[in-house]
DNA sequence: TAGCTGTGTGTCATTTACACACTTTCAAAG
DNA sequence: CTTTGAAAGTGTGTAAATGACACACAGCTA
């Protein structure tokens, strides 16, 4: 009998979990948040992942996925979209990922169908090296990211490259600012997620037609030059906008 | 122990479905491909659904849905491309379904996390109505399909979404036409598709632009009217424009 | 007050999007 | 064999969007 079946409430289902592709950036790069097998001082190998779980029988996936960024940065109503699942019979398949895998579940050996989702988290709201992670979770530069475990590498890239396609068609990279930001983050912000330069001045004309950002009363303070504009995110704008139908950026 | 833990080939995973959305055009409308669950006679009821099934331990996503898609039309190589997972704990829930549900499944109260695909064939090449399945599956027009089983229509609006978006951005509508086409045939499966009228100059233009259509010498014989001629997609050209970066139609 | 750094701004040429109407070709019917 | 109906095929003008491009200035620091 299948332990699917039991119906139970807080029961862990040994062949669905999902994984969170979590990305930040910090005004320079885009980020991603990987967690750490913490075997290196043993195998001599360090392994990273992105982090996921195992899902309970209750839940649906999104609350799965939620559940897990909340219990890794504990943070709440994060951005968060489904990017698919992954089932290659083999994709805990790797030699190196065996013992990292034995420390994480009681069925190693089971075949795991995952879901992977990418979440956009304003990176400062959340600082791995003051939390209870310090030891296994850390933002890195999506650029410097080489191997991950199992088959994470793949789920990071199709993470991505939804990121980028989307970021084209919704203005969702506001998730990735903290609430007021200027012009010149939002354009690098696309720039490092797009991996391409954007023209300064063309850009900044895109943007402020589509009429979603409301500039403040404020500059920035305190930085060796001359202050910046500080804006907001227009909420309503934008729904009013998006309801009229309008699918694109054009970046 | 679970039944995923017997590493067996042939071994049915009892968690883990693939459902598959079969979109073919005849030439006037959108249709789709469902099944229905020969329950009518006893329940008075008829269900209908997108076909699927549970996947083998052995086998990836992908071939779990290429396997159905060929157990129920006998086609191979199949446009497919996958939607995502939907995995509510209830999606199996509705009363309604009850009935068939214990007649499909082993285990009918198994929590099922389901992997979406949609797939895209040459409507004339399978006619369920002259095929082993005539009594339970057969194609019904997108505009005319209500409710569906289970969380089915969700799943449809999804896949149907799904390719509305895909269809502005890689030219897969040519998998729903036969080799030889119309720009008209063409035109009207991306009205139907996209479900408003295009100007029709303009999508010629634009198509032919694309420079990813052979006109042949040929043209369409014993119509009422002035003959159209008759093109081909042209595969090598489509890849080195899509090798070139192109990724955008424009309707 | 000199020097540095990043901000903020406009124009023009090109391309692309869009709206729009009439003639041609064939088959079928009379 | 003439008429009719039905869809095919074709070009142009206008408006809007895009992309390329460079410099003056504000504010900080030393």
């Amino acid at each position: 009998m299948n332990s699917v079946n039991k119906n139970k409430a807080l029961e862990l289902n040994p062949n669905v979990s999902v994984d969170c592709v979590i990305f930040g950036f910090d005004f320079d790069q885009l980020h991603c948040l990987l967690i750490d097998s913490g075997l290196s001082k043993t195998t001599g190998r360090s392994r990273l992942a992105v982090p996921g779980d195992l899902i309970y029988d209750n839940e649906t996936l999104d609350e799965a996925a939620n559940r897990v960024l909340k219990e890794l940065t504990g943070i709440d109503n994060i951005y968060l979209e489904q990017v698919g699942a992954f089932g290659d019979p083999n994709r805990m398949g790797k030699e190196s990922d065996k013992e990292w895998l034995k420390s994480l579940r009681s069925e190693p050996d089971a075949r795991v169908i995952t879901v992977a989702y990418f979440s956009l988290v304003k990176m400062h709201d959340f600082n791995p090296e003051a939390s209870s992670f310090a030891e296994s979770a850390g933002w890195a530069p999506i650029k410097e990211i080489d191997e991950l475990a199992f088959d994470h590498s793949q789920i990071l890239e199709c993470a991505l490259s939804q990121l980028k396609r989307k970021i084209k068609i919704q203005p969702i990279g506001f998730n990735l600012l903290p609430q007021k930001f200027t012009l010149s983050q939002l354009h690098k912000l696309y720039e490092s997620i797009l991996n391409k330069p954007l023209d300064k001045r063309n850009f900044r004309r895109k943007i402020l037609n589509l009429q979603i950002l409301t500039p403040l009363n404020e500059k920035q303070v305190g930085v060796p030059h001359k202050p910046s504009q500080l804006f907001e995110f227009n909420e309503e704008n934008y729904q009013k906008l998006s309801s009229e139908g309008f699918d694109n950026f054009g970046f």
